[in-house]
DNA sequence: CCACTAAGCTAATGGCATTAGCCGGTGTCG
DNA sequence: CGACACCGGCTAATGCCATTAGCTTAGTGG
């Protein structure tokens, strides 16, 4: 089987999109333009890439791949609290470092960047061990540990905080709460969930419905 | 000034474009997909809307109106521990009703939809009044309660949770992280932050870099 | 009844993704 | 050594979509 030259691959052209994303933004991310970076016609590239939509899943991979190792090095060396703190801060930092390329996460129920997505758990998993969490607690825990900060983060990254208090303060109070809050739950069971809060009836939505729009 | 036909509207276009996003995905939110649904031709539809981009800013203003005005029903007539989780069951609620119009929210620093973010958030603050928080720190907290349950929301929507565990129970102690930890610490101070964790020099990046990619 | 204007239409443009089919170079195997 | 297969690139063509320009029409206010 003939290696043929080393030119491109789908690696490299992930390697592309993901600088094309950093720099532009991800509006900016188009076969077109990372061919043209590439140095190559844009069909060209669907030799390494079945298509758009399958670089954008190769590229959230590699972006959560990248993020699990960042956390995963913060982590190295601390336990407990201290390790929480340590991954979230790391997190974030990933974000900051990277404004875009976050907000180019693929928003696809693609299996392979969901099982990337389980990476980054794994990590915050092995970050909680210290805590002594039954095994599905622990799961239930890393889970929430990568809401709150996947939340923040997205939050942060497409400036949805308008009011002038400093983002840093916020970060620290989410950690605490995240942190404190696991602590004080180790090694015991869920508290039986209240009982479900009746809903009260949903407002009738404002406008009209959206067929029967022309009058005519 | 003629008032016109009432015919179709910024708002009319607003409706049909969430109809077709609660149907058939964000991805098919286009605007000759619009167009034909409210039975007009393309062009038409920029009489009422700028262009794709503020359609969007609109479409996300009105969905976080809507959770606000849900979030806000959810909350009435309860306080501190019952309002959150409330406010929380609600939200979530929400989402799981319209998974894709959820992620559909724009992904843009667009003002507009940012001051509707906030709206949100001071219905959040509200429900938080109970706390008896200080100013900002009521601001950080809120925050904390919008980003845990937007992180939740957007991962369950996307369906990033690959594991067996059930969500509820996830869901089931966020709530309790958040609220517990609210409680725990009304009327106190923020502590004082640790000391900066130092970071572990970022791993080498795994490939070539994006330049240079061509060989020869 | 007339003019104004909002709201609709058709036609045209240009960008982009994607497909089809061609070509040259490289290694492998006879 | 030479034929072959195949890889990775290219050009051409298609079709969808957003967006713009300019025309038409139907109510409204005078």
């Amino acid at each position: 089987m003939p290696v043929a030259r080393a030119a491109l691959s789908a690696d490299a052209v992930v390697d592309v999109a993901l600088h094309l994303v950093d720099e532009d933004g991800p509006a900016a991310l188009t076969l077109a333009a990372v061919a043209s970076r590439a140095g190559v016609a844009t069909p060209s590239l669907y030799k390494h890439v079945r298509n758009l939509a399958e670089l954008r899943a190769l590229m959230s991979v590699r972006i959560l791949d990248d993020l699990a190792e960042r956390i995963r090095g913060a982590v190295l060396g601390r336990s407990a609290d201290e390790a929480i703190r340590a991954l979230m801060m790391a997190w974030r930092d990933y974000v900051l470092g990277h404004p875009h390329r976050y907000s180019a996460l693929d928003q696809a129920p693609e299996p392979m960047v969901a099982q990337a997505g389980d990476r980054v758990v794994d990590v915050v998993l092995a970050a909680l061990r210290a805590y002594g969490l039954e095994d599905s607690e622990a799961i239930h825990a890393a889970r929430c540990v990568r809401a709150a900060v996947h939340g923040f983060a997205v939050l942060e990254a497409e400036n949805a905080f308008q009011r002038p208090e400093k983002l840093d303060e916020t970060y620290d109070l989410l950690i605490h709460l995240v942190a404190g809050g696991l602590h004080t739950r180790q090694r015991n069971a869920l508290p039986a969930p209240r009982p479900a809060t009746p809903e009260p009836p949903a407002a009738a939505s404002r406008r009209a419905p959206p067929h029967e729009v022309r009058a005519k």
